[in-house]
RNA sequence: CGGGGCGUAGCGUAGCUUGGUUAUCGCGUCUGCUUUGGGAGCAGAAGGUCGCAGGUUCGAAUCCUGCCGCCCCGACCA
């Protein structure tokens, strides 16, 4: 094998070669669609897990809406489906036939289907449309209902994990009696999540609203989370949106309320995705490879025996599977990897390019002084410890790693998140070293977009924790009384 | 859909301008031996409709025409 290319020289192709050669993901045979790898779909499960277990305390329960949606329901909200007509695939018919070839295969024109069907972009339309039959009163609110799923979206341009025609979601989807009460539960779950992906995936973010330029078209107002990648561009991690009453009044959801009045169902939805990996990625690794949170990490310990003889490897590979079985115990996901295929050279390299945060070494000299050699995969430090305090200092490790890379990913957002007050210094910063420049914004899509023409940067959020600030837009020199953060996007 | 580029073994490629033995090299794969504390070495082997179809020619990976597919840049976007 040989290394990967260096963020350095090509970031672009470093991330491509990561994620392939890590064994994350592949490009599939359709354009723009992935196979997950077993080692990255791990690392999503171990994100859904943690998810999941969140929207269950906050009240959460999952269920399960179709995949395919009649062609009808996305004309009752014409502002939502605007967003996504360009994008989605539609089925037409049901039924293959053998061509006149004999071999191949070919749609059948007499399988027409009547109302053509749309594969879910999201899916909204089809659950408010549920939701009209499961509301009538106060008393069936509020429901607080999320989905795992996939949908599809008919992406020009794709790069595995960022971007994909068919990407794996969480969809939340709540209906209240109250705006108050919708409002509260948007911001609930951005914070939320903002909490999961810092705790978790070490992922220092950004919380705000989006520009109405930049919001969810269906939505009265958009909550984001927004991360800041190596390259200097920022990454959307997540969004909550607040509905307000208009899916209710496109799907005519209404409900009466404690006081014996009509009104109209509060609506919010929420979600993360597949996309999140990508951020993951992006964020801590280094030119070796991977470097994943131990929290997240599917493996957080790899063993490797290192031997000359077949006695010697049966001798310490018996010693690493009793101390295997002693830290899984403890709840520490470890892989023992015996296999007499590969050397250990090789093996190192390979669990680094993995990203699993600590390996543990034995060879014939431990087995002899009882001692173990352990590597940190975030700073390659390595140390040769008494085999009787590996357990504590694996865990006291998996701690400082987890803490270490959030860090690290903290100080580089932090150093690259600037104040800029002219036009030419933003320009400039945009297209050296990109970042989160906050400037002030006279407010109009007219300006936004036309940042966006001169530079590729748009308004990734007003920041929920920015402090009024008396200014003038750095582009058209108009009063602003709040800076607002620009940044070059995925 | 507009502009540019590319299709040769599982992957990455040379050859094409100027047609001519058995299509090049590396990685990977397989076999054997030696190795094993940072991506092993040597020897041998297998693996090809040169994207598809047609044309020119004694002869096409190479030249011509058409088609298909993919990649990059632009519009779109979690």
């Amino acid at each position: 094998m040989t290394p990967l290319p260096t963020r350095a020289s090509n970031f672009s192709a470093w991330y491509n070669a990561l994620v392939v050669r890590a064994g994350l993901a592949e490009n599939a045979s359709v354009r723009g669609c992935m196979i997950i790898k077993p080692y990255g779909y791990a690392i999503w499960e171990r994100l859904q897990s943690v998810f999941d277990g969140a929207f269950k305390a906050t009240g959460h329960v999952n269920g399960y809406f179709p995949l395919l949606i009649p062609k009808s329901y996305f004309s009752k909200e014409a502002g939502h489906i605007e967003g996504f007509a360009k994008e989605c695939a539609v089925v037409t018919h049901y039924r293959l036939k053998v061509a006149e070839d004999g071999c191949s295969v070919e749609v059948d024109p007499a399988a027409k289907l009547e109302e053509e069907l749309i594969v879910r972009p999201t899916s909204e339309t089809i659950i408010w449309s549920t939701y009209k039959n499961w509301i009538q009163s106060y008393r069936d609110l509020p429901i607080l209902l999320n989905q795992w799923s996939n949908v599809v979206r008919w992406e020009m341009r794709t790069r595995l994990f960022l971007r994909t025609t068919e990407f794996l979601w969480q969809e939340g989807h709540t209906a209240h009696a109250t705006q108050e009460e919708a409002q509260a539960e948007a911001l609930q779950m951005l914070h939320l999540y903002e909490r999961i992906i810092r705790d978790y995936m070490a992922i220092p973010l950004i919380k705000g609203v989006k520009t109405v330029h930049e919001r969810f078209a269906g939505a009265e107002t958009t909550y984001t989370i927004e991360a800041l990648l190596q390259d200097g561009k920022a990454l959307q991690a997540g969004t909550a949106h607040y509905l307000g009453q208009r899916f209710a009044k496109a799907f005519d959801v209404t409900f009466t309320n404690q006081a014996g009045l009509r009104d109209y169902v509060w609506g919010t939805s929420w979600g993360i995705t597949t996309r999140l990996m990508g951020a993951l990625i992006m964020i801590h690794s280094d030119d070796d490879g991977l470097i994943l949170p131990p929290k997240i990490a599917p493996i957080q310990v790899v063993m490797i025996p290192i031997y000359k003889t077949k006695v010697q490897r049966a001798a310490i590979v018996a010693q690493l599977a009793g101390l295997q079985a002693t830290l899984v115990a403890q709840g520490i996901r470890v892989k023992l990897d015996d296999s007499d295929l590969r050397k250990p050279g090789y093996k190192f390299a390979a669990y680094e390019q993995k990203g699993v945060p600590i390996r543990l070494a034995v060879g014939p000299n431990d087995l002899e002084n009882k001692t173990v050699e352990l590597s940190r995969r975030d700073t390659k430090e390595k140390i040769t410890i008494p085999i009787d305090h590996c357990f504590q200092q694996v865990t006291d490790w998996l701690e400082t790693i987890q803490t270490h890379i959030y860090q690290r990913a903290l100080r580089i957002h932090q150093q690259r998140t600037v104040l800029v007050d002219d036009y030419a210094t933003f320009k400039k910063l945009i297209a050296s070293k990109g970042g989160f420049l906050l400037a002030h914004w006279d407010g109009t899509t007219e300006t936004e977009e036309k940042i966006k023409a001169e530079t590729k940067a748009t308004i990734r959020c007003i920041p929920l924790d920015g402090q009024e600030e008396l200014g003038s837009c750095i582009y058209s020199g108009k009063p602003s009384i709040r800076r607002v953060v620009f940044a070059q996007a995925y």
